[in-house]
DNA sequence: TTGTAAGCGTTATCAC
DNA sequence: GTGATAACGCTTACAA
């Protein structure tokens, strides 16, 4: 009765209570409160690895956003394996929180996927509201990034300073999102005309060491012929940066590169990477209010993703 | 009654309500739980800033701790306001958390410090645990690095080196953990043989921009005069580093230079940075085991901090 | 072993 | 306006 109810008090009383309040040092008993309304003023959030930069700054937006709305967040991480991915969202239903983000990189037709579906829609009938980000593969409401048109965006770019033969690092592990990122990439690459575009795809671990040690493994001879390494996180592009100039190349010299993320990162690298931005605060709003809104049925929206050229791509003499 | 009771069951109408269990979707309502048990799940984590690549390292640390023990983790930021943290203290005993791990920065004598003292201890008498993390001034258990240490050791080495005249970077914001490292690597210094080792101390902003501003704004003969740069965080060595680029010097041809924390980041930065390197995993299991651990009088343990010597601080010529 | 009832802290409802 | 009471989902203590 102290919070947001419509009952009516007395101005004298209310101002006593509220002082022994705060005298005692009483604090609403959420859970308590949660339970006798039956909706909690949390939001769960899962991610894939909150020491990841690009997560870690996704988790600080969403944070940010849910703060404005007086929500609480509370944070869960798969550690990048698919199947964690429904132990958690059933465990964190059990929180009864009044959302529900899925951050976390969406598995191409993972083994679980229908279990998942079904524990999110069965929270979802219990009042829950369930929100996507970068998977726009499952029935819910979803924000993603435009992934196919940053990378394709980027290509184009960068074949207008001369680069044609790229190779490009996918994930290793089959992510829808990093999936359009090549095909973006490849599309772009092909739209300038060139012609075998899509013949250095190759899908290391995804990580910075799966990125570095895929370069270390190259022959020399397939090295050379290089001229840009595009890969389709920042993450890869600096495990790939690592393992080039172990192999004793110079960037950018001898050989472009370029990323997608534009994480924060980048900043301290030296020659400053070639990215695409993506507009993490506008998907981490979109997401935080579609999560607190009741909306009948599902939309997708696509946040924009822009190519930027730095240092590490510059024009290629001709 | 489905999960740790004493109660006995027979076998089979345990597996019949398993089962009926799993097939409706049943996930046990964990405030209810909470409320019923009077003692929750959940390890309420305060600091920051999650986007900092040492609060996030920070983190996901104890994240990983509490999941071994079957807890989930609430976390919420200060955004470096000092006076948040009263605030989000105040709020988070609200949800009733088995315990609240402070591992913000400890400010200096911030306005509040008594306000929060008392919230502190009124959680602690309603049972809670109180575990703090690299700022051992209030009287909770308290778990920290040997950031005096490990900044001596570092400066005892450099020093060996041969580097002497060294400009330290300290906290603009006056920071208990920061304010030791930069005492211990005078004292380090002083140790060495060094006349004027404190003579080159200051106090920029606390972040990145600080400790480049702060470079920007010196006077060329001040800067041409330095051997070394130390900051007490890697964040503020690179921000500096940054901004020596710009001064148009040399790293480390013209000037060395040494952070604190040993990053992830770092892995990315050329040159390699010397850096003193902490125990982020042993402090976040101290941590969470004194979070989830009754032990009457409060401790201070102190975790190792190690200085990791590398290219950005080579042996000087003599 | 099993059923029953009380109670956790809060909100909402329904009379007064 | 205000007081009393049921209800939220679960655990625990006490009988049966």
């Amino acid at each position: 009765m102290l919070n947001g109810s419509s009952r009516k008090v007395a101005e004298s009383y209310r101002q006593r209570v509220l002082h022994a309040a705060r005298e005692l040092g009483y604090t609403p008993n959420l859970p308590a409160q949660a339970m006798a309304r039956g909706t909690s003023r949390t939001i769960a959030l899962v991610i894939s690895l909150i020491s990841d930069p690009y997560f870690s700054a996704m988790a600080a937006e969403i944070m940010k956003q849910a703060e404005t709305l007086g929500l609480h967040v509370s944070i869960a991480v798969t550690e990048r394996q698919a199947d964690r991915e429904l132990d958690l969202v059933r465990e964190l239903r059990g929180q009864q929180p009044r959302a529900i983000i899925l951050a976390g990189s969406g598995y191409v037709d993972p083994p679980s996927e229908q279990q998942l579906v079904d524990e999110l829609q069965r929270y979802e009938e219990t009042g829950g509201r369930v929100v996507l980000i970068s998977r726009s593969d499952l029935p819910f409401e979803t924000v993603d990034f435009d992934n196919h048109e940053g990378a394709r965006q980027l290509a184009l770019q960068l074949a207008g300073l001369g680069y044609q033969r790229c190779l490009v690092l996918g994930s290793g592990t089959p992510l829808l999102s990093m999936q359009r990122r090549v095909e973006g990439f490849v599309a772009g690459l092909e739209e300038s005309g060139v012609a075998d575009a899509g013949s250095r795809v190759h899908h290391p671990d995804f990580s910075w060491s799966g990125a570095r040690e895929f370069i270390l493994g190259l022959g020399d001879d397939q090295l050379r012929d290089l001229q840009l390494v595009f890969a389709v996180t920042d993450d890869m592009a600096l495990g790939a940066l690592a393992g080039l100039r172990e192999r004793g190349l110079r960037i950018p010299e001898d050989l472009g590169i370029a990323g997608f993320d534009d994480i924060t990162t980048l900043r301290d690298v030296v020659p400053n990477l070639t990215t695409v931005h993506v507009a993490l605060d506008a998907v981490a709003e979109e997401a935080v209010h579609r999560a607190t809104t009741t909306d009948p049925n599902p939309t997708r929206r696509t946040a924009p993703a822009y190519p930027v050229l730095r240092a590490s791509t510059p024009p290629l003499p001709t």
